[in-house]
DNA sequence: GCCAACGTTGGC
DNA sequence: GCCAACGTTGGC
């Protein structure tokens, strides 16, 4: 069992939208960044639990808990031309990018916000609050995962 | 393979 | 909206 955050723009989509979607799932589209796409591809996994972080908004915050309910499949979004994730460079014989599907968990009572991260001396190391961190998929340590569960309680 | 120019992310 | 810190692109 792993551990991770994923980041999403709640103008783009929230974890309420997550919560009032289907079967309270959504596929994980548009991530175009390469390390991003590796952890998706290589160590994502089925089951995996997941912080989701809301960035570039008022107030940055770990906004609730979901889990990954299928692991790694082609981001079919890369090749429609409709979609703002569309990637000309993607082969289709050769697909590129990666997305997972996550499935709503629970919305915390207690947004964790990214202040209150920063100031934690028990998460220092969190890749979060490294500087210039930027990374939209990325592992959290098993202790990290207990105590930020702690702190929404 | 270097690196300058450009594009993006995301907190503030 | 600003801009620092990254990542990517492409000429050489």
């Amino acid at each position: 069992m792993n551990y991770w955050l994923m980041k999403s723009e709640p103008d783009e989509f929230s974890i309420d939208d997550l919560q009032l979607s289907k079967d309270q799932k959504t596929a994980w589209q548009g991530i175009r960044n390469y390390q991003a796409r590796n952890f998706l591809r290589d160590q994502v996994k089925q089951n995996d639990l997941v912080f989701f972080y809301h960035s570039s908004c008022k107030v940055p915050a770990i906004v609730g808990l979901v889990e990954v309910s299928q692991a790694a499949t082609v981001d079919m979004s890369a090749f429609d031309i409709n979609s703002t994730y569309f990637d000309k460079k993607s082969d289709i014989a050769n697909p590129k990018w990666i997305q997972v599907e996550l499935h709503f968990m629970e919305k915390f009572n207690r947004p964790i916000s990214l202040k209150q991260l920063k100031a934690d001396p028990r998460l220092t190391n969190m890749v979060l609050v490294a500087k210039g961190a930027r990374l939209s998929v990325q592992p959290v340590s098993a202790e990290e995962f207990e105590h930020i569960m702690f702190l929404s309680r």
